[in-house]
Parts: C-alpha cells; structure tokens; sequence
RNA sequence: GGCGGGGUAGCCAAGUGGUAAGGCAGGGCUCUGCAAAAGCCUUAUGCGUCGGUUCGAUUCCGACCCUCGCCUCCA
C-alpha cells in the first residue's frame, strides 16, 4: 500500500510517487509566515500539518527535503517598522525569531532550509527578466512590471489550474488597491512593484527601476533554486491556492524551466483553515489566538499540538479551550501508560508490528490521523488491561515501546519524562508511608495535603506510592 | 453572483450500501485505610431537513436550510 494524498491540481486523492525514479528523495516547499507580527493558532495549524506531512514521509522511507520560505518583505512590514521608528529588517527580525520560538514549542522539526525572499532578490530579479525576455510580462507606466495572463494563456499555459475560474462572474475590482491601476488587465499581478516613497530603505535595484519583489514571485524563485523547476509537493492554507498557487505555477511554467511535460509542483496538498469556539477567528470576537496566548493561559505547545493534530487536514478544525483541557487530560492517559511500559521493558525487541501496520494503515490514507489516534488509544486500553492482569512481560513492553517509538517519530507528542521528586518531596513520602505503616491515616493524610500543596500528588499502587508532578 | 469544502452524541472527531472508531465531559465499578489528575466498563434506533433509488441509506441521487473558504498580497 502506498500513501495517498488529496492533490488540489486533480481535486482528488492520488497515489504519491515521488519524482526520484528512485523513489528516494522528496522535495517539499510550504509557504512560511510572513514576520509582521506574532503568528496565530490558525497559521501554526498549517505548519503543523507540514510538519506531520514531512514526518510521515521519512516514517515510510523517503529522504525529505523540505524548504519553507521567510516573508520578510510586504506591506504591513513595511507599515510597522515605520510605526515603530525601527528598520524593517529589525521588525522582521524580531518576529521571526518568535515564529521559531513557536514552532519549536509546537514540536515542528525545523525545516531544511528556511530562505528569507530578501536574501533571494537576485533569483527573483533573474527570473522575472526571464519572464519578460519571454513576452510574458510587462513594465507599466508606474514601473511595476506585471505578468499579463493573456499572453501567459496565448503561449499554450494554463492558467486555473488550482481553480475553476471564470472572470467574468469574479467580483472584479472590489479588492483592487489603488497603487496597481496601471495594469493591463485585472487579472495580471505584480512581480515587481515600483518604489513609492513609503517603501523607505526597503528597495532594490532592477533593470526596470528601483523596487521591491510582488508576493508571488519569491516563492516560485526560492522553491526552484533550492529544490529544482520541477518537484515534488507544495503546501500551504487553503487561503493561498487562489492566487497565491495559482500565480506561482503561471511564473513558474511561464519561465520554462521545467522539462518538457513535467509540472512545476507534482502535488498542491492545502490545510483548511480552523475556526475557534465554533466561529471563524477574529480579534474583534475575541476569539483570535497566538500560540503565546494560549501559553499565558497554561497550555504547552504539546497540548496545542494535540488539538491541532485532531482533525484530518482538509477538515475545517473546530478549535476550542475545551478540547485543550480534554488534550491535557488524554496525554497524561497516555504518558500513564508508557510510563508503567517503561518500569516494565526489558531488552531490545522488534516494534510490535499491529500496532505500527494498523498506524500506517490510517496515516496512508490521506492522513487520517483522527483513525491513527483511535490505534493508538485502542492500544493504550488493551496494553493498560494487560498490565493490570500482570500479563505484560518486559518484551512485549520493550516490542510496545518500540512501537510507539515510531509512531511518534510521526506525531510528535514525545513522552512527558516524570520528573523526579528532590529530596524534600522524598523524605515526605517516607514519613506518610512510616504513618501509614502505623495506621496512623490522620497524620499520613495530612502529608498527602502537603505534598499536594508542595505540586506533587500521591499513587498508592501495589509497587508503593508514586509522587506525580501536578 | 461564481467556484469549492462542511453539517455524525453535551463538546471534539473518524467511518460505512447492511445497521455508528477514538478522545474529552457524564454515569457505573475496581484497586485503596481513605484517595487519586490510577485502571476497567458504559454512554447516538441515530449521522442538517424533506423527498427519491434500494430488500436495506447516515452512506447513492435531487431539492432545500445552515455554515466555512476563495473570487487579487489572508495559513
């Protein structure tokens, strides 16, 4: 059986085979934040997804690759660091240094690569001049230069290839700012915007005048100089599959690079966005989360990563702080359960193979972890009624342990390590257990009380008591 | 207005032309001196509404309702 994954080019779930007639290497570009501010719980949704995507992916075998750009130029950069009287570059700074703080407390292994697009000015600039040598794009009276998508389609391209589009029926022009009036047509996007004098130090020289990069055009630049004109799959929200996507596969393409026959991105794989408490996230609903947050209300980026691996990737997720409280209590089921395999394990043994193949059953099917969760918990109800029969021997724990080792390689959630009492919480734990010796249950629970006090709760199991850190 | 997703128990969420995974909460029980943020068991004659096809539909078809996304710089 092989994975397959819902591609946005074909509206349907495709088997993956990856470019490599290997069938080794995989190369994945996923469109990263832009650093104007904190990142939200709704972008960290996305990369979450990216992360467990990449993961799967080296579970079953194959070599990632995987690149997710830096957008350290835009508007609202720009708007900001003027604000706040610093250069763009110290904004940006600044916010993506918090973006990894975030993802790392999210558990995202970080990606291979992470370009910042002012970094790739050049290959941008290469490849728009490509774009206009080819008569595919334009330099308007403003300066900007803009692919025109009439010539684009007069060449042979396709361009809708992520949408139905039909222009005519499109609510043309409500959006449209005011600084793109020199267009040709509506439809047509900027590659490089001319300076205007807000733009301050943020700008470039070009053959076609001082500027700055349009959106688009970074992605298509930075995805084919670090994985090739054509590759394997490009990830993103499904926010940005029109025009983001769209307009990157018409730069792409339109730049002819790619052998002949082949595609710039083999499979467009899009996370749908989360709702929070049952409505679409808004500041003014009060309903707007970064992950910082949900930290200042207790939460850990474990217990958030839980949550946002709930749903299957193109399901809408319902984000609320109840379930957070209901991640929080299912891990610490979990943790219970690998702990007491722990004690038990004995010598190294193969992962118990039902465990994983019925993990990757689930995961193969386009990701439905909701069905690779329910393995998991199925087995933490069976190896947690075996262990209270006693019938669990050090090998079958260590096979479990193993198991679960690969399985989490995938997930992330890792095993939250009990940490151990110091010397104080020990010696309390001694005088309950010598009162308790006495049937002197008075005085033993109110150590308990102490203890409880001090954040450490009592397990009286057949094995003697176990503190737990609350 | 056009295009594309969704509507499954109190909440989150899988899934199937043959009678509803899993998690949380709730209920019961077990271990325990008592407990536990310990463990086990249990919880939908029902899958937005109304029709149709079928021996049989939550699953297929049609209509409608609600909701989310995109329609030019938003994950």
């Amino acid at each position: 059986m092989a994975l397959r994954l819902f591609n946005t080019r074909t509206r349907s779930v495709e088997e993956f085979i990856p470019r490599d007639p290997a069938g080794k290497k995989v190369g994945i570009y996923c469109c990263g934040p832009t650093v104007h501010n904190y990142a939200h719980i709704g972008n960290f949704r996305t990369f979450v997804f990216a992360d467990l995507l990449r993961r799967y992916l080296g579970f079953r075998g194959y070599e990632v690759r995987h690149v997710m750009n830096i957008t350290d130029v835009e508007d609202k950069i720009i708007g900001a660091a003027r604000a706040s009287g610093i250069t763009a570059q110290e904004h940006t700074l600044r916010y993506e240094k918090a973006f990894f703080e975030d993802f790392n407390a999210l558990k995202c292994l970080p990606p291979d690569e992470s370009p910042r697009a002012t970094e790739f000015i050049e290959p941008i600039v290469e490849l728009i001049g490509k774009l206009v040598d080819r008569g595919l794009a334009y330099r308007a009276t403003d300066g900007s230069v803009y692919f025109s998508i009439e010539k684009y389609r007069k060449a042979g391209h396709q361009y809708g290839q992520l949408v139905n589009l039909n222009f005519d029926q499109m609510r043309v022009g409500e959006r449209v700012s005011a600084d793109e009036y020199d267009k040709e047509s509506f439809a047509d996007f900027a590659l490089w915007k001319a300076q205007v004098p807000d733009d301050g130090s943020v700008t470039w020289p070009s053959p076609w005048g001082s500027g700055r990069p349009g959106w688009h055009i970074e992605c298509s630049a930075m995805s084919m100089r670090l994985l090739g004109a054509s590759f394997d799959m490009h990830l993103g929200g499904e926010d940005l599959v029109f025009p983001h996507h769209e307009d990157e596969i018409a730069q792409s393409e339109g730049a002819g690079l790619q052998e002949p026959g082949q595609p710039f991105v083999k499979y467009w794989v899009h996370a749908s966005h989360l709702l929070v408490e049952g409505k679409k996230m808004s500041k003014s609903l009060g309903n707007f989360y970064t992950l910082r947050d949900l930290q200042a209300k207790g939460f850990d980026g474990r217990e958030i990563r839980y949550v946002l691996l709930s749903a299957n990737y193109r399901a809408s997720l319902n984000f609320t702080l109840e379930s957070l409280n209901g991640a929080r209590t299912a891990l610490a089921r979990l943790d219970e359960c690998l702990g007491k395999l722990e004690e038990l394990r004995g010598g190294e043994t193969a992962p118990a193979p039902d465990l994983l193949d019925a993990f990757r059953q689930a995961m193969d099917d386009d990701l439905n972890i909701s069905a690779a969760w329910g393995c998991v918990f199925d087995w933490v109800r069976e190896a947690n009624r075996r262990l209270s029969e006693n019938a669990v021997s050090p090998e079958q724990a260590s096979a479990w342990l193993a198991a679960w080792a690969g399985i989490d390689s995938v997930l992330g959630i890792g095993v939250k390590r009990d940490s151990e009492a110091p010397a104080e919480i020990v010696a309390l734990l001694e005088a309950r257990q010598a009162a308790r010796k006495a049937r002197d249950f008075q005085r033993a629970d109110a150590i308990r009380d102490e203890l409880k006090a001090a954040g450490w709760v009592i397990e009286d199991t057949p094995k003697g008591p176990r503190p737990k850190r609350i």
